[in-house]
DNA sequence: AAAAAAAGAATGAACGTTCATTTTTACAAA
DNA sequence: TTTGTAAAAATGAACGTTCATTCTTTTTTT
């Protein structure tokens, strides 16, 4: 049993209620005084924990991307040939994506808007490291298209986060079966 | 010669100016006194032509929207062979989104929060109906893979938002060369 | 000179943050 | 175990600022 301070149940209450609060309204639309009332703190107490607003951000911006990247590479080993370490990992995000909805959420506004400082993000663009080194192997071993890691990215990973989106608006579900078929088609479109 | 009345280049200064300091700031980070400054309006000016802040965004996301829509099908003609019609879909998309900057982001911004109105959104969508109609027509004539518009969409569309934003963040530059192996991938993906 | 367009100043609400105070915790002495 | 107390954690109210919007007046157009 892992002792848990009351400290870090008062942290996490606020990081869940920002994640929450930021996915519905926007980071500017939401003010300090709601993500304190609801996670039963008061305003003054998030100083506590936090420098202020933008910190706030930062800081749960790089702890779920932190959770996203090792939920990616979970169970994924270099030894694995291309394309089936390739699907490991897409199918690792692909899960991550539509399961854990309101952090992936959370992600997909951080990466698109000016909410988080450059710094921050630019940091979390590391995480993805392991994954360009596998396609660098698959274009050394004529397994991949020449493309350049960015262009791999827009038409393997990227989609994933337009049909989580989506999936989230209730415009449609992703199964089992339509996820198989949306691999097929990240695949082909990289394979050579 | 097309008669501009006075009134229509201060409200195009104010759409403008909305444009540029949302990509900048986000759109609850610009607050109307700056964009009246920009626009060389006064503040109060701006209610002359919008209801208010929320309006100037919508009315501004369905104007921007419609002149996407209007260059995406440039050129286009349902008796086109599938393939030969996506292709120009696809590449005005692309040369819109890699041209027009300002207006691409602004897009982005506003399908990736929550700074519109649902039902402005909803409206927004209604512009591809061309594109699904000619995906419908692909998949019934054995062409492309049977998948829904969404993933379509996610797999050949949606990327080219994601090149955009990183290229215009300084990380790459899509070339003429570039854009050709991007539309190779996308087709790659959907056909069969 | 009447009407329309535009302006700047004013208003009230909301926000991020801080401050003075209270409550809770940790722990040593009785 | 109980009590005393100092530090730590937490609070609600308050502050100063900023913002969207409106009001009254001035400028421009017809």
């Amino acid at each position: 049993m892992k002792a848990i301070s009351k400290s870090q149940i008062k942290r996490d209450a606020l990081v869940k209620a920002t994640i929450c609060l930021v996915n519905n309204n926007g980071f500017h639309a939401t003010p300090m005084s709601k993500i304190a009332k609801m996670a039963n703190v008061s305003p003054a107490t998030i100083y506590l924990y936090f420098k202020n607003k933008q910190d706030l951000a930062n800081q749960v911006y790089m702890e779920v991307k932190a959770e996203f990247s090792s939920f990616a590479f979970k169970d994924y080993d270099p030894g694995m040939s291309v394309e089936e370490g390739f699907q490991k990992i897409w199918m690792n995000i692909a899960t991550f994506k539509l399961r854990e909805v309101d952090h992936a959420l959370f992600l997909s506004q951080c990466d698109n808007t000016p909410m988080i400082d450059e710094e921050s993000r630019q940091q979390g663009l590391k995480h993805l490291e392991p994954l360009v080194e596998l396609w660098e192997r698959g274009k050394k071993e004529g397994i991949l298209k020449p493309l350049s890691p960015f262009v791999l990215y827009a038409f393997t990973i990227y989609p994933i986060t337009f049909l989580m989106n989506i999936e989230n608006g209730g415009l449609c579900k992703v199964d089992e079966q339509a996820l198989e078929k949306a691999y097929v088609a990240a695949w082909d479109s990289i394979k050579l």
